[in-house]
DNA sequence: TTACTATATGGAGTACACTACAGGTCAAGA
DNA sequence: TCTTGACCTGTAGTGTACTCCATATAGTAA
């Protein structure tokens, strides 16, 4: 088994020493393997949950869900329903958004083909 | 031209008079139109800032950025270049969170597929 | 005129997610 | 042994985006 240090993970994941311990602190990741002296020792499984919270935390669900994942999965097997319909719940949120940023898009697309041809032109119609 | 008041500027788009009032302060849309004792009597364009202004913090993008377009706008058709370099920066952010997004949702559906397979069958195999 | 309601402003408070820092410990090299 | 560097904890501070509140004023109904 591989342990490296919190120096180690946080340049594999691009997350500060800072980060890291505020996730384990907050429980957006479960306690991290220990040294004797009490340094941290990331095992794969830790960078395995790092490399999840940074995936969840980039689409923008909150440590807070992440916390309770970790809780419900510490707790044991009979948590799978509870977990799946979190992860499912967390899905739709992100199929929502998918669409409310689509949309930006093709606002934003649309702002955009006016300028180019305001500066083509010259001219700006119906401006907004 | 039709005038309408913040309550109901708040009810038509679902905003709190608050963040209404807030978004002005902070120039994420212009100035809005006011009655003679300072009352705000939002005129059509005015509902168009807000509208836009909504959709874009829906999205993501920042009230600060919403500021900065707004501050060219006001400052007439020679900033029309920098508009559309700052709405085609937000474009390309909003193109980066959609790929995020949806690498988040597809290891979603991963776990999720293998959450129901546990239910199904009652073993959860090379549990994350 | 009085009372009520909606709105105004300025400023303080909240929630979230970090981020910075002070002071302490520990293992390894000179 | 001494020093250095990386790490530890706990706590305070920051930035963003609201949200709440106290106090004031204007317009309308009774």
């Amino acid at each position: 088994m591989i342990h490296i240090t919190i120096s180690e993970v946080s340049k594999k994941y691009g997350l500060s020493q800072d980060t890291l311990r505020y996730y384990e602190k907050v429980g957006a990741i479960p306690p991290v393997h220990r040294t004797k002296s009490g340094v941290r020792d990331y095992t794969e499984e830790d960078c395995g949950w790092v490399d999840l919270v940074k995936c969840m935390r980039g689409a923008g669900l909150s440590v807070e869900v992440m916390a309770e994942y970790v809780r419900l999965q510490l707790q044991g097997d009979e948590t799978i329903p509870q977990r799946r319909q979190l992860l499912v719940d967390q899905r739709d949120q992100l199929t929502a958004q998918l669409q409310v940023i689509q949309d930006t898009m093709k606002r934003l697309n649309y702002k955009i083909s006016r300028y180019d041809e305001a500066i083509k032109t010259g001219v700006l119609r119906w401006d907004e």
